[in-house]
DNA sequence: TTAAAAGTGGACTAAAATAGTCCTATATCA
DNA sequence: TGATATAGGACTATTTTAGTCCACTTTTAA
């Protein structure tokens, strides 16, 4: 249902409530902020530090911050690092093999319009997200809005 | 991930299938054609009868045939009849209630961009599907193509 | 009139993906 | 050295998805 996971709807109002911070933030302070139980927040706060979205700092007065980069990330990126693979189909990604292949007539068109809606993702970065008006205006044009680093 | 359902993938290619032929076909001829287990193809013929998107009959010399409005149904009504809901998260649906709502920062966010995805599916007809040349050329334009009937 | 060949409806099970929790270890600071 | 954080990852529970099966109805033609 091209739905993407709540965990990454989490990841992201996590990241959002990041950016709202220079310094240093907790996984129990974000976990009050944003209501989502401790244990989640910790285990989406250490996949998005693998990732490279944040970073961090053990110990007292430690924390997470957010990466400098991290709000000019484009949609598209940060879906692809928290869910990983965004083909719509698996005949639309190049790692799986599916098992009709030889018989399917649009595994192609599929690789189209995933490419359509990855287009789509791409123009948004992080930040739009948090500040939709970009994304209203984006919307009326249908023409791709310049962001800073992509 | 912004997946769709490997039911959805069989249905299309059964539809893909029925549209090249006038004449009622069976599930078992269907079956043989796509290569999907004939139990899966029965079921799934079973739902788009209900949804209006193909025709049935009964008995002997019976079968499915496509209905006539199918072909020009667009990617995203499709898509939507066979996978209900096709909000990018719950926050974008209307009918589910997010957990969070009341502290959430960007649920907004996510409902523009799961308008601009639909936008996207939207201007894409099933026969689009079964003939992929036209979606080369949507994508290279930006621009959304004319389709007969929407 | 009846047997064979089709679809109908829906229950049911199995498998896979997702969500969520918990435990032990490590780092940092006062 | 104790308190407070993150790090890594195992583990379980829940939900979703996939897939099969059975009893029933309709239609055709011998």
């Amino acid at each position: 249902m091209l739905r993407i996971k709540k965990m990454t709807d989490y990841a992201v109002l996590i990241l959002a409530n990041l950016a709202l911070h220079d310094n240093y933030v907790t996984a129990k302070e974000i976990s009050s902020s944003t209501h989502i139980a401790l244990p989640t927040v910790q285990k989406l706060l250490k996949k998005l530090n693998r990732k490279g979205l944040v970073l961090s700092k053990q110990g007292v007065l430690g924390g997470y911050s957010l990466h400098g980069d991290t709000k000019e990330i484009s949609v598209a990126l940060l879906l692809n690092a928290l869910e990983g693979n965004l083909s719509i189909t698996e005949c639309a990604s190049h790692t799986d093999k599916c098992s009709v292949q030889d018989f399917c007539q649009i595994g192609n068109a599929w690789q189209l319009i995933n490419q359509k809606v990855f287009n789509s993702l791409d123009d948004l970065t992080l930040m739009d997200l948090i500040r939709p008006k970009r994304i209203k205006q984006f919307l009326s044009t249908n023409i791709p809005i310049n962001t800073t680093n992509h």
